[in-house]
RNA sequence: CGGGGUGUAGCGCAGUUGGUAGCGUUCCUGGUUUGGGACCAGGCGGUCGCCCGUUCGAGUCGGGUCGCCCCGACCA
């Protein structure tokens, strides 16, 4: 292995340094100067990118519409909902002043305490206030709902401590607010919104997730159920992925955000929210990176295949050059995207190590050899392995490759959390084995108290009730109380 | 904000009893190379986090201060 990726410790070794230093080498981000920030390069923009498009294609099908509201929110907006402020209060941006002026030695600007804002203002932390500050003039009647608007925008949660796309003070998201005429209709929008990201994480993302609902001291601050897609990531931690709130009439209420009905009564409008953040790349990384670096499921890799070239006279690269113009034309042609990186000031080596820390799928290598043979070296990156096919129907070929490795890793992924879920009755082995992670299904008498010692004991918390696992009554390991179901529990980030 | 570390070249580090600022790597130039992170030669790059003190003299000793990292509390 080169010097320069001594310094990317085996994922076995220390997981959390191996994570960071493998999204610092594959080029995906880096840490700001900023505080608790984070530069997002191009190459981790680029996956992002891709991922929006899709998640945002998914969202329209299923009618809602893209809007933008203000990123600074007066502060009264936030306490309005009690539960809510009580939730984001301690992390909350705000702006106090609107003008700096020159200091008195003309070296440096200070704020100026004559530009203080009469109302404080907030650096968005979420947007349901603002949102449903602005909904009370937009809803009046039932033939106004339902309102399904999402927004691509960035929050402030002034964050202890950050890491890169997992927790940073600053993120990208896509927060979904819609405003329902029934309490049927929003529980069956939040449900169906979670179904998306579970459907998105599965298929395109290849990462397998537990879906369920949150317990009451986890949900998030202000709604009646918090439905949740939790993933497994390499070292048994879970990762909490997406969530989907079901809201009540909470910020109705708050924001008297009434209708009339068909009889002609008011009353207050039913709320979900659901949103999906950059930290999605913090799953897709440390579910599928191996010790090479990163290895990207193919829907999302912005580049899916590199061709190198192998030679070293003028001449041979020429002819090389020519051999590959072909097969780079019928794999675009496919839908694929493809790279030729015949740079001279790069030796073959060094690229077959880059392209793999970055995780690009597919790499076919073109020699004097295989122009001799009519063949092409094609290495798939989620297994490593090599073979060298014939250069007719490679272009076919490498089509076929790149479905079967978006399927490989998805069922990689799955075997893998498969391997790590245990049902757990006897809380002195869950202390002990909760260490070595994994998710554990434990009966749970449904108290905030049990909940709370499980954390104080082991810092594993209950991730979620998950949904579509069968659910016997039993006797809840801590307490010794009956409990109706089994509960996800594990240690998280 | 509590506990523990650590600040010296872009990155990773060494620097002895206080005495001219070092190593590896990156980067740049030239050449030879090119089927798994090339080699040789030359070169650029630092007010040693900041302030004050002790001293003829401080990267080194003392006091203060700031930043960052790890472990807690908080969290998508």
């Amino acid at each position: 292995m080169a010097k320069e990726l001594d310094f990317l410790t085996k994922r076995s070794v220390d997981y959390s340094k191996w994570y960071n230093e493998l999204v610092v080498k594959a080029d995906l981000a880096e840490q700001s100067d900023v505080r608790g920030c984070m530069v997002i390069k191009p190459y981790g923009y680029a996956i992002w990118e891709k991922m929006q498009r899709i998640l945002d294609d998914m969202f329209k099908a299923t009618g809602v519409q893209n809007a933008y509201f203000p990123l600074l929110i007066p502060k009264s907006f936030l306490s309005k909902e009690a539960e809510h402020v009580e939730g984001f209060a301690k992390e909350c941006a705000v702006v106090t002043h609107y003008r700096l002026k020159t200091n008195e030695t003309h070296d440096g600007v200070v704020v100026d305490p004559a530009a203080k804002l009469e109302e404080e203002l907030i650096i968005r932390p979420t947007s349901e206030t603002i949102i449903w500050n602005t909904y009370k003039n937009w809803i009046h009647s039932y033939r106004d709902l339902p309102v399904l608007c999402n927004q691509w925008c960035n929050v402030m949660r002034w964050e202890m401590r950050t890491r890169l796309f997992l927790r940073t003070s600053e993120f990208l998201w896509q927060e979904g607010h819609t405003a329902h005429a029934t309490r049927e209709e929003a529980e069956a929008r939040a449900q169906q919104m979670l179904k998306v990201y579970a459907d998105f994480a599965e298929h395109y993302m290849a990462v397998p997730v537990v879906q369920g609902v949150k317990s009451e001291t986890e949900r998030f601050a202000g709604a009646l159920d918090t439905y949740t897609i939790e993933a497994m990531m390499q070292d048994g931690k879970a990762l909490q992925s997406g969530t989907s709130h079901f809201l009540g009439q909470n910020f109705g209420k708050a924001f008297d955000v009434q209708f009339l009905n068909k009889e002609n009564k008011p009353e207050y409008a039913w709320a979900t929210s659901w949103g999906v953040s950059t930290r999605l790349m913090g799953a897709l990384i440390m579910t599928h990176s191996d010790d090479n670096g990163l290895v990207l499921p193919p829907a999302l890799a912005p580049l899916q295949v590199v061709i190198i070239p192998i030679g070293g006279k003028p001449a041979q690269m020429a002819a090389v050059d020519a051999a590959v113009a072909p097969i780079v034309e019928k794999l675009q042609a496919l839908g694929i995207t493809v790279k030729y990186d015949n740079s001279d000031n790069k030796r073959p080596g060094f690229k077959f190590a880059d392209y793999e820390l970055k995780g690009i799928p597919v790499r076919l290598v073109l020699g004097a050899r295989d122009l001799e043979n009519g063949t092409v070296e094609v290495m798939r990156r989620d297994t490593l392995e090599k073979e060298v096919r014939p250069l007719e129907g490679i272009a076919e070929y490498v089509k076929t490759l790149l479905d079967e490795i978006q399927e490989n890793i998805y069922r990689k992924a799955v075997t893998f959390r498969d391997e790590h879920i245990y049902e757990c009755d006897n809380y002195e082995e869950f202390k002990e084995r909760v260490k070595g992670g994994g998710f554990f299904l434990c009966h749970w008498d449904g108290t905030a108290e049990t909940e709370a010692k499980i954390k104080e004991d082991t810092q594993a918390t209950i991730r979620c009730v998950p949904f579509g696992v069968e659910q016997t009554p039993g006797v809840d390991m801590v307490s010794g109380k009956p409990a109706t179901c089994r509960v996800l529990i594990a240690r998280s980030y």
